[in-house]
DNA sequence: TTGAAAGCGCTAACAT
DNA sequence: ATGTTAGCGCTTTCAA
């Protein structure tokens, strides 16, 4: 069935028709009445993939997550998706994570068509990647992004909020402060390297041994503890750039008979759920990850529409929210 | 550019480019070079809207689910891309929870053909909907179904793991066993409680009251478990049927001064990342979530290829994994 | 093995 | 306010 058919039983063109499915109102009330009494007799659906080649939009947008099982990113995608629904889009997920670490099929999808715009929140190497290959395409960058790079990001000061999160420790007294820092591959993580040992610096302290992990999971934490405690220094505090990771470190500090905050205390990133599941309860920065995915989905929105537009970042604040381990 | 500047260049009929394309071996080797080499030199995309339209798929999936950021339902999810990727699908995530009751707008997907097909997680009143209202239309049910409703799908057998899991807690001697059971609107509810009254009739020991709860999520495991603490006969066990309720639960007893697994025993249902996060770690039934998800998909593609073939429903092994909790 | 041509179902420019 | 008509870019029958 078809616009034809419709058309046919309405007595008039397919143009009408037309017309009064996207609501043009270039229709006499009567008229739009007859054609929808014969939509809804024979329950009529448009027939999206033609529509979509005629009008050379599919109304899909890609969202490039790095893991969106991690409950971070799950909440930014959330946001992505409130907004995109309420604009008539849908959101195709591209978990570009553990088990397909390359993107190069994502990028077809954007080539080819099948995608309108992207949203991409994964690491410089993919950014550049659709920097370079994706040339004249729409997409914005959502909490990681290089101001540098020309293309519209929103995202949190991530220095500044390391460098608070910091000091948040030294306020409390804490003198050995240990960073517990995740893939250098991502901007946070170096962002954030610096705001802590900027806040260090200014208080004349020095900084531990980083403690590096290649993922952000609780055994990562765990794992990354247990080294850092074997180095010469026992730290009094510890800040790490996620929950996940700051949980882990306090299981891996109980492993080691401390504990938290009574002699270490701990610091996450993010302030996801679990969170407050955990005992002690986690002392973290809050990231506004609803706001940020649907900022991100806003600004490729506007894009679309106009893509010769002005495009402004943003940075959106954050907030340390003080609970039990620090 | 389309195929007619590719087959103008190569001096070939677009027929012939289409061929070339869609890897049809009724192209001499010679000529299928030089298509390619166009192809190549012009980097050409080919256009999938079009292609959609003139083939009537789209090839993609739609995955409904309560909410994918429950790290159950994410972790199917990607069991789901997984296969729909190794066949050339794509998946279209809608999360039908909290934001978005209405499944309606994804119905719609499927009826105006955006969608080939979709996997159902949702409820019984969504399966119903969509059982009614998308006749002749393609899809499958995962962990959420009713055997006798005519439609494949793929789980576990959730009865008999409530079962094993309350037999458990029998087999520790505990005999005032409380059920945290949530939202009865879910089959998986109701097939569980069935379970657990089963094991506890067998062994001849009285079911307490039914702590239920609206959601899954920690707090309400954590209310529901003080609820519960004021009733006359104080449980010395917990059977929650979620991992994040029970870990709530935890969190409930020890609100009541209560120790876990000493005072009172805890086990959960899923077995996701967090159970191993917390102390004690839980005890709990672990669904292959993974092998759900590519199982479901699985099917979805068989019935996409053969509509009339016979649809073969599956149930997946659980399996009881002991921790600290009980 | 290749080409010519029809047409998927819709929208939009243009005409009335 | 409505109709006519020309494609969007591809695949696919049919003929050669």
């Amino acid at each position: 069935m078809s616009v034809q058919e419709i058309a046919k039983r309405a007595g008039v063109s397919t143009a009408t028709v037309s017309r009064v499915l996207n609501r043009s109102n270039l229709v006499r009330p009567k008229t739009r009445e007859r054609v929808e009494a014969v939509i809804a007799e024979l329950g009529y659906q448009i027939n999206v993939l033609a529509r979509n080649l005629r009008t050379a939009e599919s109304r899909l947008l890609l969202a490039m997550v790095p893991d969106f099982s991690n409950p971070f990113y799950a909440e930014i995608v959330r946001g992505i998706e409130t907004t995109a629904r309420s604009e008539g889009y849908h959101v195709l997920l591209c978990d570009t994570g553990a088990d397909q670490p390359d993107a190069r099929p994502y990028f077809d999808m954007l080539r080819n068509r099948l995608a309108d715009g992207a949203i991409c929140l994964d690491p410089e190497t993919t950014q550049h990647a659709l920097l370079q290959e994706m040339a004249g395409l729409s997409w914005v960058a959502c909490c990681e992004f290089d101001p540098a790079a020309g293309v519209p990001y929103v995202g949190i000061d991530n220095e500044q909020a390391a460098f608070d999160a910091v000091s948040h420790l030294i306020a409390r007294g804490r003198k050995r402060i240990a960073l517990l820092n995740s893939d250098d591959r991502y901007m946070y993580a170096r962002q954030r390297r610096r705001g802590y040992e900027t806040a260090l610096a200014q208080a004349g302290l020095e900084a531990l041994p980083i403690g590096q992990t290649m993922g952000l999971s609780f055994e990562d934490g765990r794992n990354a503890v247990a080294e850092l405690l074997k180095g010469p220094v026992r730290p009094d505090a510890i800040f790490a750039v996620s929950d996940t990771l700051a949980i882990g470190a306090i299981r891996g500090l109980r492993d080691a008979g401390l504990w938290v905050p009574d002699n270490v205390s701990v610091v996450g990133f993010d302030n996801i759920p679990i969170g407050t599941m955990v005992e002690p309860q986690l002392t973290t920065v809050e990231q506004p990850m609803r706001q940020l995915g649907e900022t991100a989905a806003r600004m490729l929105l506007q894009r679309l529409e106009d893509p010769e537009g002005e495009a402004r970042s943003v940075l959106l604040g954050h907030r340390l929210v003080v609970r039990e381990s620090a």
